[in-house]
DNA sequence: CTACTGATTGAGACACAGTATCATGACAAC
DNA sequence: GTTGTCATGATACTGTGTCTCAATCAGTAG
């Protein structure tokens, strides 16, 4: 159960998708190899110099586009990234230090199918956050 | 299942809550009460000439700390204010048309009560979205 | 290897949502 | 009415992200 996004999985992912691999995005892929949690994009940014702002925002926004990265918004505090483990999959977020963790449950997604009736319109998808006090911030 | 927000709730919740009925609050009451569905801050910018934009933002921040409004974000598109009919809900948001609507049920709220299995830490609350083509955007 | 071509880049301007500052003005209690 | 405090509005500012566009690079075909 690592938590970790690997290289080598973006680099096929994103040759897959007919994207070419160029310096800056492995530069960019090679820092998020080690990324836990969620992070900013300005961490990014910070972290490499020599990459520009516009790329850094454009190749998140690609691995977002190919399923490899999350993005959460929140009422305090800028929007965070994460890297995606699962295909579908719903997080945890921790009120007290922002840590953000993943999870899926199949009882969730009966469920969530069978909700239909109240609706007006047909569900084409979902979104589910956990709010949390993380073990650390309660120990 | 009117889903209008009604000034005199406003103007008690505000009151009960310590705070001051100004001219430009009413103003902002005012035209809350005919809307529906998600608007953006700055449809009331456009809206009240006279107000200051600082005001607005920080009344809409009020309501929504009285639990009368709600923000969502999304990944395209500005934040968007929805008023708050029930206490505890959920949202269903139109894919195509991007219209906000509302929704309780006690079997998520059951459920979501009992996932903690899984998670690290304690669950304090949760959010919840549904992904929908609405009524209106199928025909 | 070389040339070609379109994808990608970086610098900087721009857009948008929202906040901070602060002198001025309004509310409500007395 | 007087008074203390909360609220306002004008404006500058921050943060997050996008647009523009000339220069460059990656992948490919010859
Ligand atoms: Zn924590
Ligand atoms: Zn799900
Ligand atoms: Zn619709
Ligand atoms: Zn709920």
């Amino acid at each position: 159960m690592t938590t970790k996004l690997r290289r080598e999985d973006i680099l096929a992912a994103v040759e897959d998708a007919g994207h070419r691999l160029t310096g800056s995005r492995r530069a960019i892929f090679e820092l998020l190899e080690g990324m836990e949690g969620g992070f900013s994009a300005e961490e990014i940014n910070l972290a490499l110099g020599g990459v520009g702002r516009a790329t850094v925002y454009r190749t998140l926004r690609l691995l977002i586009k190919e399923g490899l990265l999350c993005k959460l918004f929140s009422d305090e505090g800028s929007p965070k990234y994460t890297v995606a483990k699962f295909g579908h999959h719903h997080h945890t977020i921790c009120v007290s230090c922002g840590k953000v963790g993943e999870f899926r449950d199949s009882s969730v997604e009966r469920l969530l199918k069978a909700v239909s009736a109240d609706i007006e319109g047909t569900i084409v998808g979902h979104n589910l956050e956990l709010y949390v006090n993380c073990s650390e911030c309660i120990s």
